[in-house]
DNA sequence: CTTCTAAAGCATTTTTTTTGCGTTAGCGGC
DNA sequence: GCCGCTAACGCAAAAAAAATGCTTTAGAAG
């Protein structure tokens, strides 16, 4: 089944949306996730409240939308010459960003009211985009490279599970001392 | 939020936070989180809606609530006689039950609304006391035991990272592939 | 048994959400 | 470029949910 392509994509449409999510973006900064409500958000975005709801059902359904949005990595990740250096500079970026107060707050929002993980697939696509990126610049390089699965088993689901269940105990040694984990533990043998 | 630290924990007020907590269970099973209100449970539980208001807050609060509860582990895990089975044996029950459809709507559940991360600190304390006991138990065996954080890392982080972002990819061998991992890569060296 | 007060009930008000219907403006065909 | 079709929006009314002030009930302590 192909998904069904968006009726009317342009114009005003686009419009609507764009100013609805700079408005809960806005909102979300003044006045936090609390003290934010659809009638807020649709008058700051200078719609109308059934707009919203017509077109995103919630606010919890909004959020995600627009959490999803926040989360994707603005462009490639950086090349510092080695695969080593590549994916700990990554991953204490990853890191840092997500386990902010905002952070923290935009993967619930995009964790909550998701049944189908639709929105969570989107954030790990994204994660696995950018290390493919790595993975594949250190491959055309010849050096010696990880599985996909592994960096994202041992390097990016501890730091997300430290992040959502044991916040306190993070900072940017640990998400290299992952990676060294995998290049020490897990690299396949030349 | 958890109701906060009951001044006045015993009589009706037990009775109320009960009678709510199976309205809400039953809810969830009869018409889906959706088309779940306030006003439904407070009826179903036979209490007035601005007890659940003045209580939970709203219904995020509460169905977090109700979700950490539904997560605490039943009983002692099982004892097979060595660490490598208990944990495998562990890993895939723990696999088992959160990565159903109930499950990581709990999950979701419990971390939704949950600013401060009490919640999520709950849930992974309910983890590492089962770990925690497994690993004593092989330590009163004489067995080499590998560091807690080694299998919070390296089974229980990638398993619940799956079961939140990448649903579709799990079996239960893909637990027991992680308890493996463990023993090969992380152990103490005798 | 009495007192004190946290927590529940009830009624009312406020706010949010839903819904019906008329209007606007993308989009495709000509 | 103009026309017709209809998805998407606006508006307003109705329904539902959330918040609130006041009253009552019933744990818990003395």
């Amino acid at each position: 089944m192909t998904p069904r392509p968006a009726a009317r994509p342009g114009g005003r449409s686009a419009r609507v949306q764009q100013s609805v999510h700079e408005a809960v973006r806005a909102l979300l900064e003044e006045r936090g996730r609390d003290g934010l409500t659809v009638p807020l958000v649709a008058a700051r975005a200078g719609v109308t409240p059934s707009t919203v709801y017509r077109r995103w059902g919630d606010l919890q359904e909004l959020l995600g939308d627009v959490a999803v949005e926040r989360l994707r990595p603005e462009g490639e990740p950086a090349d510092l010459g080695g695969l080593r250096e590549d994916l700990e500079h990554w991953a204490v970026a990853f890191l840092e960003e997500m386990s902010s107060t905002a952070g923290r707050s935009y993967i619930r929002d995009a964790l909550a009211g998701d049944p189908d993980g639709a929105n969570a697939g989107r954030c790990s696509a994204y994660a696995v985009e950018q290390i493919e990126t790595l993975l594949a610049r250190a491959e055309g390089r010849g050096e010696a490279v990880p599985a996909l699965d592994v960096v994202l088993d041992h390097v990016v689901a501890p730091m997300m599970y430290r992040i959502l269940f044991r916040p306190g105990l993070l900072d940017p040694q640990y998400a290299r001392d992952l990676v060294l984990t995998v290049f020490y533990r897990f690299m396949p043998l030349p």
